[in-house]
This record gives structure tokens, sequence and C-alpha cells, in this order.
DNA sequence: GTCATTTATCATGC
DNA sequence: GCATGATAAATGAC
């Protein structure tokens, strides 16, 4: 299910008005965010506790599994390698307790 | 029982608060003074977290919003951007 | 690869 | 009931 969404709305500029100009219009139509299921997201976090950079061999037999493009889980650990660093310092700053 | 509260803690979301109004208030100011380009150097938004009393990322997230929610309907915010329009224009001629 | 974003969704405030 | 702040997918710069 290639679920490829168009958004293909150009905001005309109209800076005259105090309007917003500044958004990088993005030329391609963009991919609808869709939520992860709860097994999709088990199985890439227990994954990613063996090994944060998963390998291409692993990544594709791990997106075969789930029904992801093998795209779709490279990007979910880079994320996922962000959200750990987010965390990690959300921790420093309540280390105070 | 401390394992708890920092669990609470890391997940933000379930512990919501709104900014206070002149967080909200200092924000909108920058917003709607930079409306040409709303993206805050890091600098800007350290000093925008100092001012407001909240971390960057919050005031990187509060950006974030604004401007999504902004574009997506200039027309509901047409009345805040002129408060803050006058405000600016205000305080430039004195 | 990281990282600042965009966008949709989530959880909460009121 | 929407407004609001934070998070989860997805893109792009570098």
């Amino acid at each position: 299910e290639p679920s490829t969404v168009t958004s293909p709305i150009s905001h005309g500029n109209n800076l005259s008005t105090g309007g917003a100009p500044w958004y990088p219009m993005h030329t391609r139509s963009r991919k609808k965010r869709k939520p992860y299921s709860k097994l999709q997201l088990a199985e890439l976090e227990g994954e990613f506790l063996m090994n944060e950079f998963i390998t291409r061999q692993r990544r594709r037999e791990l997106s075969d599994r789930l029904n992801l493009s093998d795209q779709q889980v490279k990007i979910w650990f880079q994320n996922r390698r962000m959200k750990k660093k987010r965390l990690l310092l959300r921790e420093q700053a309540l280390s105070f307790f | 029982a401390v394992m708890i509260l920092r669990s609470r803690f890391l997940d933000a979301r379930r512990k919501r608060r709104n900014f206070s109004k002149q967080a909200t208030e200092v924000l909108n100011e920058y917003f709607y003074s930079h409306l040409s380009n709303p993206y805050p150097s890091e600098e800007a938004k350290e000093e925008l977290a100092k001012k407001c009393g909240i971390t960057v990322s919050q005031v990187s997230n509060w950006f974030g919003n604004k401007r999504i929610r902004y574009k997506k309907n200039i027309g509901k915010f047409q009345e805040e951007a002129n408060i803050y329009a006058v405000k600016t224009a205000v305080s430039v001629t004195q």
C-alpha cells in the first residue's frame, strides 16, 4: 500500500499582505505520516536494543517481516537515536534529584 | 518512587502545561516581528528560552507549531498578527 | 551518518 | 469542543 498522498498546495506569495512566503515548497508530494502499529514498534524497539545501528542485512529482513519499506526502517532507527539523545539530555537536566 | 517521577518526566506529553502569559507574549512578539523569516537562530532561541523561563527545545517546539498552524490558517491569526504588528510599530517609534 | 525541519497525531488544559 | 505543547513519521540540508 504505497500511500503517497498529494499535498501540492503551493501557497502563493502574499508578502504584501503580511503573509508567509517562507516555507520551502516541497515540489514533490510528501508521504502522509502514518503511525506504526504496536507490533511494529515492539519489534523495532527490540532490534534497537540489540544494536542501535542496524545492518543492511537485518534491516531488509526486518522491513520485510514488518511490512515496512527498507527506507522506513532506516529512518526509524535514525529518529530513534535522536530520541535517545533527547531523553539522555533530559535525564541530565533532571540529575539534580 | 523516584523512578515513577522520572518516567513521567521523560514523557513530557503527559504533563503538559501551558506557557505563562508573558512567555507567550514574548514568543509571539518575536514571531510576528520576524514574519518574513520566523526562524530564530540558536542564539536567539537561547535568549528567548531564558526570557520565557523554558528550554530551548520548548522554544523550537513552539515555533514549529506556530509556523505550521499559522500557514494552515492565516486568517485565524490575522487579529493576533495585527495586535503584535501594532506593538512592534509602537516600540519602533519610541 | 546527524540534525533542524515539516506534518499528522497524541495527550492534556480549560 | 478546540487550543496548545510534545511526540512520532518523513524530508532535506550537509
